[in-house]
DNA sequence: AAAAATATGTTGACATACGATATATATCGT
DNA sequence: ACGATATATATCGTATGTCAACATATTTTT
């Protein structure tokens, strides 16, 4: 097991729309916003300042080969270690909410 | 329904720590690597930041009326707003995960 | 007597998450 | 044709959380 560093909100939902498959920012933007009933809003410098986070972390990936029409966007794909890392991440918001239901009631 | 800023892990478990009943920064610390099986440790620096932060957001206060041999330590009580806050960062982190398991399988 | 555990605190450095701002194109209704 | 809105990407500054290191003092254990 290695340590699962806490992911903040805007990375999990990030990796967690790019596990339905490759999309593009502004679309990770729109589609976190709609997964969470608009309450998270992802912001563009959140946005763009994460997902060369992630890539430097090797979690996603840029694809290139795009089709016409398409140039304007960047489109991203989870990687197997970006799956890894979310899954890793369910596992540890799991045990948050295990240990709040020992702890209360 | 308020808007639930998401909290970091070591607030949350101090919050948790903290929803049991009044303790000490240090009771806290080693609480709540012990919750957390050893995970989660929070270091003095942290917790010392921590603690005048909750304070000044009004979910935590310090107590003062203690028993003989006990003045070196400083006790921390949740408040009821402490309470409320960590009740929201429960249902979000519920959220989370109930947005996980629609999206993956 | 020495060592380890208990207990609180400060300082400095670092990473980074986020909001605000900027830019540019495309689409849609009127 | 025009304005508004949506699409799309990007930078900059700020605030903040966190850790490591240092500092101090008491209590308990060996």
């Amino acid at each position: 097991m290695k340590k699962n560093e806490p992911l903040s909100e805007s990375y999990y939902y990030i990796l967690l729309c790019l596990s339905k498959g490759p999309n593009h920012g502004y679309g990770i933007m729109s589609m976190a916003r709609q997964l969470s009933d608009g309450e998270v809003k992802i912001g563009s410098g959140t946005m763009y300042g994460a997902t060369s986070n992630l890539i430097k972390k090797g979690w996603i990936e840029e694809i290139f080969s795009q089709g016409p029409g398409e140039e304007r966007r960047r489109l991203y794909r989870l990687t197997a270690e970006g799956r890894e890392a979310l899954l890793g991440e369910i596992e540890r918001l799991r045990k948050m909410l295990a240990v709040a239901g020992e702890v209360m009631g």
